[in-house]
RNA sequence: GGCCUGGUGGCUCAGCUGGUUAGAGCACCGCCCUGUCACGGCGGGGGUCGUGGGUUCGAAUCCCAUUCAGGUCGCCA
């Protein structure tokens, strides 16, 4: 039966309550734990978000009618006890915040029963995401989530205070919008009032905080709920959350520079951890050639080499076909790795079919220098002995090759190393090491729409000294682009925007917009720049996924309260779901089956 | 859309190459217990083995389909 509150008021959350209390009344209100009951003595903890602290029931202190209630309690109970707090006079508990202390209780008010839970609320959940996504108000009671929550909510409020420190202004832009089909594929939201009409939801603010600029608030941020209707992995959620902010009457320094400033910030006063200024850079082109990533963890070598000058008259015809077709053969050096297993060798193989190779090539140096490979008998000792040379192979390390168009060969090897990294345990998830990455190719070239895309968004400014090969050789052309990284992760990206108009008519035509296509899409962007517009620039953060290294989780639904499946429905809600007809024929939607 | 992994009491799992009545730990329920904190003791309840079909004398186990969840490739300006 439930109790009401009358009269009482919280005092302290549980862990607010400390030896300086001894002696004190207080009272306190939350969740049962834990239950022991000892016959005429019972133990309960107590949780709040704060953590647990112990209360005592003895039918002295409590009298017979409140110990009665104490018998009846179970998990999930939500009640109110006010007692006084007393030094444990049982052990310590080491393991507990509050373990020097318990609360005696003189009165308990049971204020909800609960349901036994349909999993244990408990850190560390051994129960499967499905069964915690669908009772996820139940899943948030648990201490780790709580933490993570507390985090992200600590990360936004000095992400604000700093941000306005800096003489940034917090702006909402709209999250009913027109839809601009370049990229990824927005939410649609159909219009009651203009039936056939769709609104889309934001896939970034972008437009909109530029056109900020164009009006003045030179210093903008906000963060942002984003929407893409994409396939969800474990660090992408369909909606999430982003630190977007743009500036007026700077370059790229001034930006990196306040986001360093910022991302210091964060660190010091969320996780006392120092991170050093300013943090290193990387040329696109270089993070390639090094990593084969674009966002390359460098917490760690194992750096790929190009060997392709060295293989190029070999006879192991996979790598002869793989330069012919104007591919690269490069590879990495495992250190001592040599004495692993053919088995683990040939799971290795078939990683790397996964993320595309056609194979993988390898040579084992054992400890007396003898070698073990899949192609040695191919190479001469001259080559084989230059190959070593470049990758620094010593007596019992492993390396790893692949043959392929270039592109795949980066893609292969970055992942392999990163693979290679994880077994052997490399990745300490409580070292941070940020990157930021720069000279981004302004275009790519996509094979499915046969022209060039952009690589970040068609407003980036190109860089001035390749401005000539915009019309000649649009694939060489970097822009002024920039990504922050973070351990293997990108955790934000940027650039500076293209304000003049030759310049972004020229960027349209390398696109293959005409002019008409252009301004029937961002119109009315470049309709603003004709009113006067200042160079700017900006950035975003993904929020989730930065709270995700900071909470050390490997799954972005962990800092995230409300998170989707992998199908981008909700198993709590239940959401999407479909609609009454009554809405239908108001929105002059009909389903085709 | 492709590939990989998994689905067995509320939770986490075991159940080998098909063979009595499908097990364990935790949780849950009842009784006992004054210093527990993974409390302890005794007793108890709870399963259409994700779903559908097939093979077989016999299926949790083998086959096919399907569904749900996770990871990943494609995709994510």
């Amino acid at each position: 039966m439930a109790e009401s509150m009358k009269g009482l008021k919280r005092t302290h959350r549980c862990t607010e309550v400390s030896n300086q209390n001894i002696g004190e009344v207080v009272t306190v209100m939350g969740w049962v734990q834990k239950r022991r009951n000892l016959g005429s003595l019972i133990f309960v903890d107590l949780r709040d978000r704060s953590g647990l602290l112990q209360i005592v029931f003895d039918t002295d202190s409590v009298k017979e009618e409140g110990f009665a209630k104490a018998e009846t309690l179970r998990s999930e109970f939500v009640i109110a006890v006010v007692g006084r707090v007393e030094a444990r006079s049982g052990a310590i508990n080491q393991a507990m915040i509050t373990g020097e202390i318990e609360i005696r209780a003189f009165e308990i008010r049971i204020l909800s029963e609960a349901l036994t839970p349909p999993f244990p609320i408990e850190e560390h959940s051994q129960t499967k995401d499905e069964v915690r996504l669908k009772y996820r108000y139940l899943d948030l009671r648990r201490p780790d989530l709580q933490r993570n929550l507390m985090l992200r909510s600590q990360v936004a409020v000095l992400t604000r205070s700093f941000l306005a420190s800096e003489g940034f202004l917090e702006i909402e832009t709209p999250t009913l919008c027109k839809s601009t089909p370049e990229g990824a594929r927005d939410y649609l939201v159909p219009s009651r009032i203009h039936p056939g009409n769709f609104y889309a939801l934001p896939q970034s603010p972008q437009i909109f905080k530029q056109l900020l600029m164009c009006s003045g608030y030179d210093r903008y941020f906000q963060l942002a709920r984003c929407y893409r209707d994409e396939d969800l992995r474990a660090d992408r959620q369909p909606e999430f959350t982003q630190i977007d902010m743009e500036l007026s009457f700077v370059d790229m320094e001034d930006v990196m520079d306040v986001n360093e400033r910022l991302l210091a910030t964060l660190f010091r006063e969320v996780l006392q951890v120092e991170v050093s200024l300013p943090f290193q850079r990387m040329s696109w082109q270089e993070a390639m050639d090094r990593f084969g990533s674009d966002k390359p963890d460098i917490r760690f070598g194992m750096e790929l080499k190009n060997i392709s000058d060295l293989v190029a008259n070999c006879e192991f015809s996979v790598f002869k076909s793989a330069l012919e077709q104007g591919g690269t053969v490069r590879g990495i050096n495992v250190n001592g790795q040599a004495a692993m297993p053919r088995k683990k060798i040939d799971a290795l193989v078939d990683f790397a079919k996964g993320v595309g190779a056609k194979g993988l090539a390898y040579l084992a140096i054992d400890k007396d220098g003898n070698y073990k490979s899949s192609f040695a008998k191919f190479m001469t000792e001259e080559e084989l002995e230059k190959i070593i040379t470049r990758l620094e192979g010593k007596p019992g390390d492993l390396l790893l090759f692949a043959a392929d168009k270039n592109s795949l060969v980066y893609t292969v090897l970055g992942a392999l190393r990163l693979e290679m990294a994880k077994q052997q345990g490399l990745l300490k998830k409580d070292e941070y090491k940020f990157l930021w990455i720069t000279d981004f190719p302004l275009f790519e070239f996509s094979e499915e729409e046969n022209r060039y895309v952009a690589m970040h968004h068609p407003f980036t400014m190109p860089m001035e000294e390749d401005l000539p090969l915009l019309e000649t050789d649009p694939g060489k052309v970097r822009a002024k682009a920039y990504d922050i990284t973070l351990n293997g992760v990108e955790i934000g990206g940027g650039s500076v925007r293209i304000y003049q108009s030759d310049i972004q008519e020229k960027m349209f035509e390398a696109l293959g917009f005409t002019k008409e296509s252009a301004y029937e899409r961002f119109g009315f962007l470049l309709q603003a720049f004709q009113y006067g517009v200042p160079p700017h620039a900006g950035l975003a953060y993904g929020l989730d996924r930065l709270v995700m290294l900071m909470a050390q989780e490997e799954n972005i639904r962990d800092v995230i309260a409300f998170p989707k499946v992998k199908d981008a429905s909700c198993l709590m809600s239940k959401a999407p779901d479909i609609v009454d007809q009554k809405q239908l024929d108001e929105l002059k939607i009909s389903i085709i089956e």
